[in-house]
RNA sequence: GGUGAGAUGGCUGAGUGGUUGAAGGCGCUCGCUUGGAGUGCGAGUGUGGGAGUAAUCCCACCGAGGGUUCGAAUCCCUCUCUCACCGCCA
C-alpha cells in the first residue's frame, strides 16, 4: 500500500495515477476519514492519558478518596470505550480505502486504457520462416506423445495438462539453463555493463524453493489476494501461490537488512496455481492457460534509488535469455491501464508463436518501489543509520510460455521440433524432440 | 495428532497486579583518561503515532489478538511460532 503521509502530499499525482490506472478509489474520502482518525486518536490519546494520570493517584489513595477517584475515573473510561469504537469503525473503512488505492507509476510508463496501449520499444530477432504450415504447439505436442490434456481433464479437470516424456527434460533443461545464468556472476556483469548499469552490483542470485502455500494476511500484505484467481485452503489459514513470488517477497519480513548487503538477489522455482476464473473460453487448447503451471521467479531487493535500474537489469537478463534460446520477441512496455496495482513500473517480453501467428507474453518484470514492504515491514537502513522500506522487483526467468515458444519457432516440416542449441547440454546432447517409436 | 516447557529491548537476562518502557550484563555512541590501541571513569543508547517553531509533552507497544481490573510484561481465553519427548510419515 501507499504510505498515507504520501497521499496527503501528493494528492493530484495519486488520483491521476489511480484514474490512470482505470481504478476507481474515492481519495477524498479517504483524505476526510485520515482527517477525522487522527483528530479521534488525539481525543483518544488524552483520555487515556487522564485515565493513565488518575490510576497512578489511585495507587497512593486510600478509604473513600480512593473510592471516589475510582468512580470517576470509570467515566473516563466509559468515554474512552466510545471513542475506540467510533474509532475501529472509521479504521475499517480507512484500511479498505487505504489498500485499494494503487501504486502511482513512472512518469515513463505510457497512458493507456487496456493491453492495446501498450508499447512495444524493441524486437529481437525474426520471424521463422517455414515452407510448410507451421501447427500450433498442442498439435505438435499431442502428436508427438509430450502433452496430454485430454487424459488431465478426465483425471483432474479443464485447464491442467500431463507433460511426458522429452517435454518433461526441455522444462527441466530451461530452468537449469535459467538458474545456470542468474547465478552467473559473469554473465550478469557483462549484461549490466551493455545496458550501462555499472553502478549496479554484480551480485549473483542465490537459487530458493519457497513453500507454496501462503498464510492469506502474508499474501494480502503484499497484495497478491486476487479473490478470483486464489485457491484457498479452507481447513487452514492458507492459500496456494500463483507464483513464486508470494512467499519470496515476503522473505525479508519484520527485517531491517544493512544498505551495505543489497541488493538481495533470488531465483526461486515453484510451481503456480491458479483459478483463472472469469476466463471461461480464453485459451483453452494447450498450455497457454492453466491452474498449475512451473515458473523460476526473480525477486530482487533493493535501495530506493537502484529500484528502477535493477528491473532494467532483469529485463536484461531476461531478453539473454531468449536470444540464447534464438527465440524471437519483442519487448513490450505495459500501460497504466494493463499493469497490476502494486507496480510502479512493467516490461513484458512476448515471443512469437507461429502456429498461433501471434505474439504472447512469456516474461513479465514488475517493480514495485516500496508498495508491497510497506505491509510485512520489510526495511533497509542506509549508511546514515535512516531507516528505509526495501523496494522490490519482481519477474519471470521462465514459466510453460517459452516451451511453448519453443515447440512453435523450433518445429520441423517431420513434425519433430528441433532443441535449442544451449539446452542440448541439459539434455544428454539430444538435437530434435521427435516421436518416441521414430527414435 | 498427544504431552510438557517457552516467546521480554541489537544480544543476554531479571521481573507473577501499582511511576517497569522495563534491573543487571554485553554491545554500541559521545566525553574524559592514553604518545597511541587497550584499560579505567562518566553520560547516553528501542520502535511507531500524535501535539508543538523548539525545548518538550502525550499515547501505544514485553510473540499476535481479545478479556478481567481504577491499574497488566505480570491474571484469564484464543491463536501463532520455537524447543523436548511420544505417535505417524516422504
Amino acid at each position: 500500500m501507499l504510505d498515507i503521509k504520501f497521499i496527503r502530499e501528493n494528492v493530484d499525482l495519486v488520483k491521476r495515477s489511480t484514474k490512470n490506472k482505470g481504478k476507481d478509489v474515492n481519495i477524498d474520502r479517504l483524505l476526510l476519514l485520515d482527517d477525522e482518525r487522527r483528530k479521534l486518536q488525539k481525543e483518544l490519546d488524552d483520555m487515556r492519558a487522564e485515565q493513565n494520570r488518575v490510576s497512578a493517584e489511585i495507587a497512593k489513595a486510600s478509604g473513600n478518596k480512593k473510592r471516589d477517584m475510582i468512580e470517576s475515573v470509570s467515566l473516563v473510561k466509559d468515554k474512552i470505550r466510545e471513542l475506540e469504537g467510533k474509532l475501529g469503525d472509521l479504521m475499517r473503512e480507512y484500511n479498505t480505502l487505504l489498500y485499494a488505492v494503487p501504486n502511482v507509476t513512472d512518469p515513463s510508463m505510457p497512458v493507456g486504457k487496456d493491453e492495446n496501449d501498450n508499447v512495444v520499444l524493441s524486437e529481437w530477432g525474426s520471424k521463422p520462416e517455414f515452407d510448410f504450415n507451421p501447427k500450433e504447439h498442442w498439435e505438435l505436442a499431442e502428436e508427438l506423445d509430450i502433452l496430454d490434456t485430454k487424459k488431465a481433464s478426465e483425471v483432474s479437470g479443464a485447464r491442467f495438462w500431463y507433460l511426458k516424456g522429452d517435454l518433461v527434460r526441455l522444462q527441466f533443461a530451461m530452468h537449469q539453463f535459467a538458474f545456470d545464468v542468474f547465478t552467473n556472476t559473469d554473465i550478469i556483469r557483462k549484461v549490466r555493463d551493455n545496458l550501462k548499469l555499472s553502478h549496479l552490483s554484480d551480485k549473483p542470485f542465490i537459487p530458493m524453493l519457497p513453500p507454496v502455500m501462503v498464510r492469506r494476511e502474508v499474501q494480502k500484505a503484499i497484495h497478491r489476494v486476487q479473490g478470483d484467481t486464489t485457491y484457498r485452503i479452507e481447513m487452514e489459514d492458507l492459500n496456494l501461490v500463483a507464483s513464486a513470488e508470494h512467499t519470496m517477497a515476503p522473505y525479508h519480513m519484520n527485517e531491517v537488512l544493512e544498505e551495505k548487503d543489497l541488493p538481495k538477489r533470488y531465483i526461486g522455482y515453484s510451481t503456480a496455481f491458479r483459478r483463472e476464473a472469469g476466463t471461461y473460453g480464453k485459451d483453452m487448447k494447450g498450455m497457454i492457460r492453466g491452474h498449475q503451471f512451473d515458473k523460476s521467479e526473480i525477486e530482487s531487493f533493493t535501495t530506493a534509488e537502484t529500484g528502477s535500474d535493477e528491473q532494467k537489469l532483469i529485463v536484461g537478463l531476461q531478453e539473454y535469455l531468449m536470444q540464447q534460446l534464438g527465440l524471437h520477441y519483442r519487448l513490450v512496455q505495459i500501460c497504466t491501464g494493463d499493469t497490476g496495482s502494486p507496480d510502479y513500473q512493467q516490461f513484458d517480453i512476448e515471443a512469437w508463436l507461429p502456429g498461433q501467428n501471434a505474439y504472447r507474453e512469456t516474461h513479465t518484470s514488475d517493480y514495485m518501489t516500496d508498495y508491497q514492504t510497506r505491509g510485512i515491514n520489510a526495511f533497509y537502513k542506509t549508511m546514515y543509520g535512516e531507516k528505509k522500506l526495501l523496494h522490490t522487483n519482481d519477474a519471470t526467468a521462465f514459466s510453460g510460455r517459452p516451451l511453448i515458444a519453443i515447440l512453435e519457432q523450433y518445429q520441423q516440416k517431420d513434425g519433430s521440433v528441433k532443441i535449442p542449441e544451449v539446452l542440448r547440454k541439459y539434455m544428454n546432447g539430444q538435437e530434435f524432440i521427435k516421436k518416441e517409436f521414430d527414435r
